[in-house]
Parts: C-alpha cells; structure tokens; sequence
DNA sequence: CCCGTACCGATACGCTCGCATCGGAAAAAG
DNA sequence: CTTTTTCCGATGCGAGCGTATCGGTACGGG
C-alpha cells in the first residue's frame, strides 16, 4: 500500500481553519483557497478532504457544535460537588458565550445560524447541537427540583427559556448592544427568579 | 429643469427587493443584478441610488428595523385601553418574530445580524433599533410598576431580559428547534413569571 | 531495485460578482 | 422646434469564486 494520510487530522485541521476565517470575515469570508491557505496545505488537497464546499462548512458546523458541549459537559465535571443549581448556573454561563475569549465561537455560531435559515441541512446540524444542549439543561433542573430548590417548575420550558435567552445574550453583546457585564447580570437575574418561584398558571 | 425621478419612492423599492432576496436566500444571495430584476428597473438606476452595494444594504436594515419598531408601536396604540403589562406582552409578542407571517422579517434580520458580527457600520444601525425597543419595554414595565403589577423590579434589566429572550427565540424557531407554539409559551410563562414576582437579591 | 498506487500541487475553466463607462432617450426651457 | 440637462440601460472589465483535471512525487510491497 502506497503512502497514507491521516485524514481525520486534516479533517481537523480544515475545520479549524474554517472557524479562524468565520471569526474574521464572516462566512462568506471563507474560501477553498483561504482555508486551505491557514490549513498550510495546498487547495487540492482540501479538495481531496471534502468534496464539496458545502461538505466542508458541515463538518465544520459539527465540530463547533460539538465543542460547545463538550465545553459545557467539562465545565460540569470539573465542578461536581455543588448543587445542581450552581451547575446549572456555570451551564447556562458557557453557553452563552459571553466572555471575550469565547467571542471567536460566538461570531462562527452566529455565522451558521443565519446561513441555518436558509438552508435546511445545516439546520439539522445545527438542531442536533441545540436538542443536546436543551435536554442537559433540562436534566439539571430536574435534579435540581428533585433537590428541593424550584419545585413545581415545567423543566422542558425552563430549559427552552434558558437556551433562548442565552443566545439572545450572545447576539447582542456580539454587535455591541450589551456589554459583556449587563449579559451576565441578566443571566444571573433569571436564574435566581428561577428558583426563587415556579412560574406557570 | 430636466426629468425628475422620485428618489426616495425608488430607495424604498430597492430595499423591499433586498428584503425579498434575503429572505430567499440570505444576505449572500443578493447580488445588485438580482435587486435590479427584482425592483423592476435596470442595474445602473441601482448604482445611481446607491453608490454601493454596502451604502444600500445599510439604507434596507434601516428600513427593516425601522418597520419593525413602526409595527410594534402601532400594536400599542391600537389596543390603548389596556394595562401596561397586556401592552407589553403584545409588544413583546411582536418584536419575537415568531409567527408565520413574520418569518420573512425574521430570517431578513437574522442575516443582518450575522453580518454586523464582522461589520462595525451595520452593527451600529442594529443598535439603533436595539435601543428603540429596549427603551420602549422599560417604559412600559415602569409604567405597569407604578400602576402596581410587578413592582419592585429592575426595569431596564427587564426590558434587556425581554429582549434577548424574544431574539434567541426568533432564532430558535426559525431554524426549527422550537415550534411557533413552544415560543409563544415560553414568552407568556417569562412574562407572567415577571408579574408575579420581583426578581434581584 | 523498482514498480504500482495513493496523494499532491498547480493550473485551467466557466461563471458571477461589484463597479465604471458611455451613447441615447426624455422632458423642461427658450 | 431646438437646445440643454438629467437620467437610464446596456455593455465591458478585472477580480475572485467553486470545481475539474492532470502530470509529478513519494512511499510501501515485491
């Protein structure tokens, strides 16, 4: 057998490329040639990778996504001995990617949210990520209601109203309507009304 | 004097091509020879209206943004006998471009959005609208406080809630992970959440 | 040693983009 | 009717895009 590449490391290396770009110029700031430009390899071997463009910014989008909970998913293991209150708190702080060193992820998911709207493939994808994310929040604030802070609470809709708002928060902090500062005190606001009173009729 | 042309009747033509356009296909997808076709005049009565193209997408998030203020405002004076806590749930229901008939809008502003991430001019546009709103809910809040419902809150950390919950919602349903339903209950659960009890520590 | 094969990099192609240019049409003034 | 001034629509241009192709290259097995 002839010389072998490790393709998933390209495959990687690719997709980070893409990120540095979206971050940059937005996603139609991103060309074969470019990335393949900040992936040091040459455009027929991006080619080779991925077959389409289209394919590429996929897998691209699957592995922002996947990184975001991931992140999320160690934030919670890193801190295990605290109530499922707090860690829901520490949850719904990553996801919003509020904080300066996140805002390169906050800019690439925005990009691929708004390319979502008008193509439903990368809506799929783009579903996956928020379905993991909704259902780990709802299980935290069942544990939590469980625990005995926020009883009577609907954990699905609690959960929906936190993802929504985290994401709103990390739009408008990303053109400047909020600071970094006011996202946060709504976020904790919101979270701390959440346990203080079930909510619903 | 020579042959007049109506200027401004023309603008507003041209951004409702671009409105149209991005709708169909994201920002990307509008080119200046797609708005010509679409606007019902030649490629050069495009350029001579706008010198260019970024000169013309900010003159139609202008006017986006300005239609959206417009129609919640209109919402609020044409139900004027109602408390201010209904007049806010309505404008809320508004401003979160949930509903069918609103999708357009939505998807329109969402690209816009994107867009502003990595273009400093357009964000300061967004913003504009952003404060208009912002400002118009803690009017009502405080207003709905002084009348007795929902006293003892924040106001403009309400309104900057409200906000961000209507535009991570906006987002939300429009790349199909919450059903138009699913957003109109997390909105009236938020809002009825926020009568009930004063938030803060 | 060498040969077959998997990979690579360069180049070409067809297309579309934003923008500039220019001859002519149309309308008010005389 | 002629002139003058404003506007319009067609065409051209250079650049950049995604994609296809092909000769060269290097490596592993015989």
């Amino acid at each position: 057998m002839p010389r072998q590449v490790d393709q998933e490391e390209r495959r990687r290396r690719i997709a980070d490329a893409v990120c540095a770009l979206t971050e940059e110029g937005g996603l139609e700031g991103v060309t074969l040639r470019d990335v393949a430009v900040r992936a040091a390899i040459s455009l027929g071997a991006v080619q080779r990778c991925f077959r389409t463009k289209e394919e590429m910014l996929l897998f691209a989008v699957e592995a922002v996504g996947g990184r975001i909970t991931a992140r999320v998913r160690a934030r919670l293991t890193a801190s295990p001995a605290q109530s499922a209150a707090t860690a829901l708190g520490h949850a719904a702080g990553e996801v919003a990617l509020v904080r300066a060193e996140h805002r390169a992820e906050a800019r690439i998911w925005l990009a691929f949210l708004a390319q979502a709207a008008v193509s439903p493939p990368l809506a799929g994808h783009l579903r996956t990520g928020y379905a993991a994310l909704q259902g780990l929040f709802a299980r935290l604030i069942e544990e939590a209601a469980a625990g005995g802070t926020g009883a009577g609470l609907d954990p699905e809709r609690e959960a929906r109203t936190l993802l929504a708002l985290a994401d709103g928060l990390t739009a408008q902090v990303l053109v400047g309507h909020l600071t970094e500062r006011a996202a946060e005190e709504v976020l904790d606001a919101q979270l701390a009304r959440m346990w203080a009173g079930p909510s619903g009729p």
